[in-house]
DNA sequence: TTGCATTCTGTTATATTATAACATCTACAT
DNA sequence: ATGTAGATGTTATAATATAACAGAATGCAA
């Protein structure tokens, strides 16, 4: 929350970006998966499945099953609309999914859209701050980081695809 | 497996280093914590709890009950002498747990043993190159890599406890 | 417009991972 | 020998995730 001032525009841009993505990939961004999105936003913070489809039975008298939310989290990860936590079980919303993509393996592209511009996990990058106190969760995006994971990766001769970094402490207004 | 050629010599060495590290915190190295790190070297490789459960159950005949495991992974956790994979919920062992020790933070020390050099995850360094295909598991010790990360939280004026990175991808053997 | 194919969602059941709460055992210090 | 702390055992259950199949909605072609 600590750099986004105005919390409606991020929803605002988020489901934007996520129209403009959805379009690209010739992707269907149903009633559902904007819901689920938009909650993602609207708590701006980590959030579990099982929350999510608590907050959107309240929202919508409706309580979703576990395997229609984890379609749709799955769903908004390969557009690289929302990021897993793998530290928390918990989801966030991507603030830059533009950033994210890549056109270097149409192998791993989702079902039945591989004519348009693929998707992949390849190369995905997921960075972020997590405050133990508050739960603020930033993501980082620093092209020297990157860099310096990429460097450290071939000194092994590694081949990345998928990155994970998540930094657990205190954030600024909590230490 | 790719840097241990002698596999045995891993395991004696990662065995010796427990029994030092646990004197060192006045921690009993039982014979159980000792079977399930000893299972975690052989198996070289991230072990789930209840993989570990049976592998456990094959060897000695017994069958350990979950929260049994979970309390010996914690302990083992505790004092840096395995670490936990968070994108595969498994275990490995740490190729160099007295670098993961610290001072800064006694109040998270293991139970009744506050008098003894404490240990905290304060600080603790998790980074993991992990091979889809074979599942060869590399932990990366880089003193630049740290001080990067370190920099970047900085730079957010986050101040960082546990980090974890994990790289997926494919080893040198499976490119 | 109808029929077909594809994708999306619903449903039921179950797998997998992890922990709470309390009981018992064991080692060791006094 | 006995009390205590720590380690392990036991039972039940929580929390997270997926398999397998059914049905509905959408879009496209004839």
């Amino acid at each position: 929350m600590s750099n986004c001032h105005n919390h409606q525009h991020c929803i605002d841009d988020a489901l934007a970006a996520a129209q403009l993505i959805c379009q690209q990939h010739n992707a269907k961004l149903t009633e559902l998966r904007q819901q689920v999105l938009l909650l993602i936003w609207e708590n701006h913070k980590p959030l579990g499945a099982y929350t999510l489809i608590d907050q959107l039975a309240e929202k919508t008298q409706r309580r979703i099953a576990p395997p229609t939310v984890y379609r749709t989290l799955e769903f908004l990860l390969e557009l690289g609309l929302i990021h897993r936590i793998n530290s928390l079980n918990a989801y966030i919303g991507c603030t830059q999914p533009h950033m994210h993509q890549t056109q270097s393996d149409p192998a791993q592209s989702i079902q039945g859209q591989s004519n348009q511009a693929p998707l992949s996990r390849v190369d995905r990058h997921n960075y972020f701050l997590i405050c133990k106190e508050c739960h603020d969760t930033q993501e980082i995006l620093d092209a020297s980081l990157s860099e310096k994971i990429e460097s450290v990766s071939q000194a092994f001769k590694f081949l990345p695809q998928e990155q994970w970094l998540e930094i657990t402490g205190l954030c600024e207004e909590c230490r």
